[in-house]
DNA sequence: CCCTGATTCGC
DNA sequence: GCGAATCAGG
């Protein structure tokens, strides 16, 4: 296979919007991963977060100043990358916090592309055109599971679990106060709409991952 | 092991 | 220009 206009086309708009080198490769069909990154390069398309090289280290404070430690290793890496700009550190929160639409790790969407929850298990693909203009206020809203007693209060144990009520587990296994979160489940899911938000994300299985609507003709003119 | 992207280098 | 081989991190 030779890199045909339309080819090199495609290659350009899934990579920019996101695909990784595996998905346009047999996507494309014909070409390796290797083929699609080195073309990608040759391009000059390039800055995507790499496993690899996520960017450059910052220097951290260290108080007391231990040895710097020069590295004396490989010294030539022209990488004339700009360091990438650090994705806004999202708080991990342990427990299941508020049903924020929360992006697939180590994909840094498309900031032109984002994906808007409709509801538990629902997203919508939005289009730099449909760019909304506000956006998520991200309130600092925790929803903490009311409870009465710190302890042995209203706890859902597994034996009272049916399908009517969310499963979500609160706490650890083995735990003290191990529990459900109890609230009415989301009919037709196993938790409730709160927990469907953080259970179901978006992201689809690779495979059947499309760039769907097919660009429509001369391409998006972002970037 | 699987995955990822980056780089190298013979063709 | 191309892409397999290789590297290196997750």
């Amino acid at each position: 296979m030779s890199w045909t206009e339309e080819r090199i086309e495609r290659l350009k708009a899934m990579w920019t919007e996101g695909s990784t080198a595996s998905q346009i490769a047999d996507e494309l069909g014909g070409v390796s991963r290797n083929a699609v990154i080195g073309k990608a390069h040759r391009l000059g398309l390039e800055a995507r977060p790499s496993p690899v090289k996520p960017g450059e280290e910052k220097e951290k404070p260290v108080p007391a100043a231990a040895a710097p430690a020069p590295k004396a290793e490989k010294v030539e890496r022209p990488a004339p990358r700009a360091a990438a700009p650090a994705p806004a550190p999202e708080q991990a929160a342990p427990a299941p916090a508020a049903a924020a639409p929360t992006r697939s790790p180590q994909r840094p969407a498309n900031p032109d592309l984002q994906y808007r929850s409709i509801g538990p298990g629902g997203f919508v693909r939005q289009g730099p055109g449909d760019q909304q203009a506000p956006i998520p206020p991200a309130p600092p809203r925790r929803l903490v599971p009311a409870k009465p007693s710190p302890e042995v209060a209203d706890k859902t144990s597994l034996l009272e679990l049916n399908d009517r009520i969310c499963k979500w587990p609160m706490g650890h296994p083995g735990e003290p106060d191990f529990h459900f979160c109890g609230a009415p489940s989301n009919p037709g899911f196993p938790y409730c709409v709160q927990h469907c938000g953080v259970a179901y994300q978006a992201q689809l299985p690779r495979r059947d991952r499309r760039p769907p609507p097919p660009l429509p003709f001369g391409g998006p003119r972002v970037r």
